[in-house]
DNA sequence: AAGTAGATCTTGACAGTGTCAACTTTCATT
DNA sequence: AATGAAAGTTGACACTGTCAAGATCTACTT
């Protein structure tokens, strides 16, 4: 049986509060002397300019989506926890939406980079990259619910801003296509196989899958890892 | 080519707001003399009660959904609509999330008549209602996209409240264990297969696609199409 | 027929939210 | 040293969900 659930420490957490933020999102130039030490707050304390404010309420975003869902994140206990005045977010996101769109960009930069590191192992075989690559979508998805859901939230799709996140996004995707691709140079695919087509009704499934674990539907915790497995047996392969 | 988005009138929708909430919910017994001409307000008009509040208010919030999306529909904006004063509805449903949960409920009832028809529709071959049960899925998505969100919102699967909510979408996904094992029956499936797993595969696929969809992700509106042709051709068959 | 319990609906109030406007402080550049 | 931009602050507004207390109507008992 396959292990979906993440098992205790599983590499570095691209998505953990702390790190992320600052290694994944390279902007802000630490102030000079180095963030002096209860640097946490600006408000309370004498500093006036936070230093690091755009990265820190991502980071702590994070931490309250992680810990207490979406509706307990609004921008005034944000900026409470930062240290910081109600409407200082406002100088680094437009807008609430602006700040969710940038987490789930982060997500999207995080996925995408598991996905090519897995599709792109020449130590595995193709059959084997791609199991990995659905198991480790999954275990993403699983492991950050919120951030996952921020990812497809219905207003970053339908905006025509040409986002570099909608970028980021097609990345992710075109990782699957890529597999699908050298599945057929291979000539392991049927002649019909369109991997185009195969990539899309993949992920398609995925996120079916990840959407109905996450939302609780499955009534039994093993039924998302026996669907799967069986998936990979038999479904979508040509 | 298929279509799947809702061409003009395709029979009764049961979703339509004067229509649905009155005929599916059979609960309140319309006042004795039969609600009088403008009843519409009890409010401004001198009607102290509504009569007919619970489903009005039903019908009322499913208007503002397919108008103006899930962010527009507030409890006093709705109850203003309805004529009502702001708290009245809390007379009727415990929570802004208890009316949520009546709105998703009621769509499910709906889904799960579509696809009892379907299934049970013995002038169609099995395959023709395969494919027929999927089109319908996704027509019924695509037209009551936030509808279709709110039936599998997070607190209503998580609560244990054993909702006949739950029952009612349980009954729903039956349909599609019951279709598989029709098939098996007749033996057109493989002998591996499982109709459990084949119909939660299918079933994630088409949330996947569904969702997807209109989340607004697919580029290419005619992509949804393609890959559903695609999927019901090659893909979850055995 | 009167009266009363309960359902239904109302106003008043409160804490919380997102966001705008106007002000203050600090940073970086000339 | 001066100055404009960036970053942070308080005040204010309209809006939200929801509770408490009172008003009104319905239905049922006696």
């Amino acid at each position: 049986m396959i292990p979906l659930k993440p098992k205790g420490k599983e590499g570095p957490d691209l998505n953990d509060a702390g790190a992320s933020a600052k290694t994944i999102l390279v902007k802000t130039k630490v102030s000079k002397e180095g963030m002096r030490a209860k640097a946490a707050s600006s408000h309370e304390s004498g500093q006036y300019h936070h230093g690091n404010l755009r990265d820190s309420l991502l980071a702590a975003s994070i931490d309250i989506l992680n810990e207490n869902g979406l509706e307990a994140l609004s921008l005034r206990r944000l900026a409470e926890k930062v240290g910081v005045s109600r409407t200082a977010p406002y100088h680094h996101f437009k807008d609430k939406s602006a700040l969710l769109a940038a987490i789930a960009e982060q997500g999207f930069m995080s996925l995408s980079q598991i996905l090519k590191t897995v599709v792109s192992d020449e130590s595995l075989t193709l059959e084997a990259r791609r199991k990995k690559a659905v198991m480790d979508y999954l275990r993403f998805a699983l492991s950050h619910p919120v951030q996952y859901d921020l990812m497809f939230g219905k207003s970053l799709w339908q905006a025509d801003d040409q986002n570099n996140f909608q970028r980021t996004a097609k990345d992710c995707f075109r990782q699957y296509v890529h597999l699908y691709e050298m599945f057929q140079k291979q000539g392991i695919l049927k002649h019909e196989a369109n991997p185009l087509r195969l990539a899309q009704l993949m992920w398609a499934a995925l996120h079916g899958l990840a959407k109905l674990a996450t939302e609780g539907v499955f009534a039994n915790p093993q039924d998302l890892e026996e669907i799967t497995a069986y998936a990979l047996e038999h479904g979508i392969r040509d």
